[in-house]
DNA sequence: CTAGAAACGGAGGTATCCTCCGGTTGAGGG
DNA sequence: CCCTCAACCGGAGGATACCTCCGTTTCTAG
C-alpha cells in the first residue's frame, strides 16, 4: 500500500507524476458520471495518456477506484483549512458540508463501486473516515472557539447528518439536502 | 415479470421447460462457488445448450440471477412441509434451519449477486422474505400444535436469528452455526 | 402424418481486458 | 552542454466475453 505516494526508494520521475494525476482527474470525472462501469481505455484516453501507462499505475481497476477515492477524499478535506483561511468558522463549516454534500452527490456513480472496493479493503473505510472527522473536528473547534457554534458540538454527529443527508434522492433532492443543511447548521450553532 | 413462470398465453413447450430448468441448475451451480463473475457462456455450456438459448430465456443477466435465486427460495421452502411430513415437527425445523444455513452458506457467492438485483427491484425481497416467512410459520405452527415447541414462537423472530447466524464467516463457522442452531433449538422447545 | 410455429444453436461483429516490448524521455554525471 | 541509461511511455494484438441474428431442428395441434 501507498506504493508511489510515498518515498519508495527514489522519488518518482516528474512524467510519471503528471501522467498519474492526469489519470486521476480523468477517473474521478467518468466515474462520477457514468459509474464504475466504464472502460478503462476511456480513462486513459480521456488523461491523454495510453493504456499501458493506465495499467503500470494502477495494475487493477480496484487500484484505480481506490486511489480515485482517496485523492477526492483528500481534496475535500484539504478544503476545510482553506475555508477557514477566508472565512469565519460557521460560515466555513457552512460552506464545506454544502461541498461534502454537493460533491459526493454528483459523484454518485462511484458509491457502487466503492462497495466493492471497501469489502476487500475494510482499512480504506476507517482510514478515510478518520480524515473527514479530522476536516470536520478542525473546523467546529474553531467555531466552538469563536462561540460562534454550540461548545458541545460533536463532529462525530455532524458526520452522521452529513451521511443521512447525502443518501437522499429523487427528484429535488437539491432543494432538500439545502434545507436541511440550514437546518443542521442553526442546531449547531451557539444560543438555540 | 413472471414471464414464464405463469401461463403467458400458451404453455410452453416442452424442450424449452426442460432447456429453462437445465440453464437453473447450472446457474446456481456456478454462481455458487464462482461468484457472480461468471461468463455466461460458461453456464449455457454446463447446461449443455447453447448461448443463444440462454438469452431467449433471460435476456440478462440479471434476469438470470433473479430468477436463480427465487427457484433455490422456492426449492428450500418447498423442503419445509417435505420435512413435516417425514419428521415430527421440532425435528422438521431443526433440519430445516440447519438446511437453511448451510445452504445459503454454500452458495455465498450469489449474496453479492443479488445485492444489485435486489437494488433495482426491491419486490423481490420483500417477496422471497414472505415465502420464507411463511415456510418458518407452517414448522412453527405444527410445533406448536403437537406441544413441542412453546406458544409463543414467532416465525419473524426465528428468521431473525437464522439472519444472524446466517452472517457467520471466517474459520470454524460451520461449529459455531451449528451450536448457535441447537441454542436457538433449545430456546424453542417447550417448557424451559 | 404433416404443416407451421416455436425453439435451438453457434458463428461472428463488437467491446473490453491486459500484456508485452520497441521506442522515447527525464535526470544525474562528465 | 552533452551523454548515457534506467525509467517510463504507448499502443498493437491475443484472449475473453457480450449479445444478435438467422438457418436449422423439434415440437404439437389438427
Amino acid at each position: 500500500m501507498g506504493k508511489q505516494t510515498a518515498t519508495p526508494d527514489r522519488a518518482m520521475r516528474a512524467d510519471a507524476l503528471r501522467n498519474r494525476e492526469k489519470l486521476l482527474a480523468a477517473a474521478t470525472d467518468l466515474f462520477a458520471s457514468g459509474g464504475t462501469d466504464v472502460s478503462l481505455e476511456a480513462v486513459a484516453e480521456q488523461a491523454g495518456v495510453g493504456i499501458g501507462t493506465l495499467y503500470r499505475h494502477f495494475p487493477t481497476r480496484e487500484a484505480l477506484v481506490e486511489a480515485a477515492y482517496r485523492s477526492e477524499v483528500e481534496s475535500l478535506c484539504g478544503a476545510a483549512a482553506d475555508l477557514l483561511g477566508s472565512n469565519p468558522p460557521s460560515v466555513a463549516l457552512e460552506r464545506w458540508m454544502s461541498r461534502f454534500v454537493g460533491y459526493s452527490a454528483a459523484k454518485r456513480g462511484m458509491v457502487d463501486a466503492l462497495q466493492s472496493v471497501v469489502a476487500s479493503n475494510s482499512d480504506l473505510f476507517a482510514e478515510t473516515r478518520r480524515q473527514i472527522i479530522g476536516a470536520i473536528d478542525l473546523l467546529v473547534k474553531a467555531g466552538v472557539a469563536d462561540g460562534s457554534l454550540r461548545p458541545d458540538a460533536d463532529p462525530e454527529d455532524v458526520l452522521h447528518a452529513l451521511g443521512a443527508i447525502w443518501l437522499l434522492k429523487g427528484p429535488g433532492w437539491e432543494k432538500r439536502a439545502e434545507r436541511l443543511l440550514s437546518l443542521l447548521m442553526d442546531g449547531l450553532r451557539y444560543g438555540t
